[in-house]
DNA sequence: CTATAATATATCGCAGGCGATATAATCGTG
DNA sequence: CACGATTATATCGCCTGCGATATATTATAG
């Protein structure tokens, strides 16, 4: 006989992901939106920094987000004047990603965020310890999930 | 001087869990597909597997999530079959949403899908234990993010 | 060199997710 | 009872997020 324990919110680890998730954002929001940016421009503006001119393709991946995600977010971001768009010249396909000076001046106001969100969350009970742990925890989740299913075909079970 | 080395994806808490929510979702996805529902039905369903006969509101905090987010999925859910909304007798401003026959078989089917999804978890890297903390952890800071953002007004910095 | 396959990006449609606002019912106070 | 405040839900507009599909470019096979 089965019983349904398993079936309830509580008991299942992918509800208080989810809600993690989209709490952290509402935190971050605040003081994205005083840079004009939204979170998924934030994620991006963030690979960018730190590497520029990338493709489509590739920020797409380090986001684990699908390209036809990414290209609307792009799309607008060029619009609101952060970043560049053009093909590559070796390889017409590709779309090289840029930042313009506008996008690379927000960096100086976004190091201040993280910071800011990291203080707000350490207390007595959650400490900076507490939040690297579950970071590694979260990748090692995450990296199983992509090598799984970015794995070879004949693993399925359907 | 202020490094730029917090603004790297890799070192924020952000990102982790907002790549594992959208994976884990993934994951769940062609399991509620043969359902016939999404993600946040799912959620719905199982707070009203539950206990059920919930008003929107109810729904909306259990799921952390805002009322015109609830009140769109929930006419979906109805025009599906899978529950019924009614005004409440007492208070007419009140909707209250219950499982129909059809919403109350799939129990029978989702009970199957966490299980598979956490036996496909488990590695030699990952235990059970390891899972069961991580739940924790994200309840503690989801706890902590609600309590700080549901608080009294005259907190904020802004 | 040509036909075909593979790759990179874009487009379309639909379901969230949320801020802002609207509408309707109930509550509270005089 | 009246009337403004509060509460519960719904509507609107915008930005994701993604499956399915289209388009264009490059790679490959014959």
């Amino acid at each position: 006989m089965m019983t349904y324990e398993q079936l309830k919110l509580e008991n299942q680890l992918c509800f208080p992901v989810y809600a993690a998730s989209r709490l952290i954002i509402r935190e971050y929001q605040p003081h994205l939106e005083k840079l004009g940016i939204t979170y998924p421009q934030y994620l991006v503006l963030m690979l960018l920094w730190e590497t520029d001119g990338r493709t489509v393709n590739e920020i797409a991946q380090a986001l684990i987000l699908n390209t036809n995600t990414v290209t609307p977010i792009l799309k607008r971001m060029e619009a609101l004047g952060f970043i560049e768009r053009k093909r590559s010249n070796e390889d017409e396909r590709r779309v090289i990603i840029s930042l313009t000076a506008k996008g690379d001046h927000l960096r100086e106001e976004a190091v201040k965020i993280p910071e800011r969100l990291v203080e707000g969350l350490l207390t007595d009970d959650m400490k900076l310890e507490d939040l690297h742990r579950l970071k590694e925890q979260l990748y090692a989740m995450i990296h199983f999930l992509t090598e799984k299913g970015g794995g070879e075909p004949g693993d399925e079970r359907t």
